[in-house]
DNA sequence: CTCACGATTGGA
DNA sequence: CCAATCGTGAGC
């Protein structure tokens, strides 16, 4: 098989929109796995695999689309396969994919990804995801796709890496916490700081 | 218009 | 455990 550094280079094709048209819950624990391609400004790509995601969805409160449909969360209303980028605590912006239907608002936020030849905790968080990667509320809306500079690729593994995930419920949140729409890469160094200490739900599930 | 509150993080 | 920091939305 290939060596450590061109297994990033494997990860060559990119998720279609049809990938995200569907329930945020279905699409959130096939999305780790996956890799976040930046093209940045030299040309060069910069590529997380996925290691964390979460689901919300219009029905429950815990979703920026629970109540009303606003030029804030707009984007969550929109077609699925967009970006939706939020800024939290005044500080920090969350990435997150629009699922679902048009009209109808679900999401997944991605909440840790792992880079090659990088430290394990530059992205272990939504908010340092974010930072390492460049995005901001610019972001706000822009299809996932390489002419956007910002989009994903297929799930592709690195050799070796146990693939199971762990379910959990969500994290940071204040309404409808007993829902287990979190998902993480057992195996993985990368899991987001509080990752520890919620109620685990459903340990090592095939991947 | 005022004010409390985050889908977080880094430091005491 | 707590402060940082600011846009949004609920409430007066």
């Amino acid at each position: 098989m290939a060596k450590r550094e061109e297994w990033a280079e494997l990860a060559t094709s990119v998720l279609p929109a049809t990938f995200f048209g569907r329930p945020a819950e279905q699409v959130a624990p096939e999305l780790v796995g996956c890799w976040l391609i930046r093209r940045l400004q030299t040309g060069e790509q910069l590529r997380g695999l996925i290691v964390e995601t979460e689901a919300y969805a219009q029905q429950e409160p815990a979703c920026h689309g629970s109540r009303r449909r606003s030029p804030q969360n707009e984007t969550l209303f929109g077609e699925p396969g967009r970006f939706y980028v939020y800024l939290t605590y005044g500080i920090h912006h969350c990435v997150n994919l629009v699922t679902g239907c048009l009209d109808e608002a679900s999401g997944v936020l991605l909440r840790a990804v792992q880079i090659p030849d990088e430290p394990a905790r530059v992205a272990a968080g939504p908010g340092l995801l974010a930072r390492r990667f460049g995005i901001d509320r610019r972001h706000d809306g822009l299809p996932a796709r390489p002419d956007s500079g910002l989009w994903l690729a297929p799930r592709l593994l690195p050799p070796g890496m146990d693939g199971k995930l762990t379910q959990t419920t969500r994290v940071g949140i204040s309404q409808a916490q007993e829902l287990p729409w979190r998902w993480y890469l057992r195996s993985s160094p990368c899991v987001s700081r509080r990752a520890r200490g919620d109620r685990l739900v459903r340990p090592g599930a095939g991947l």
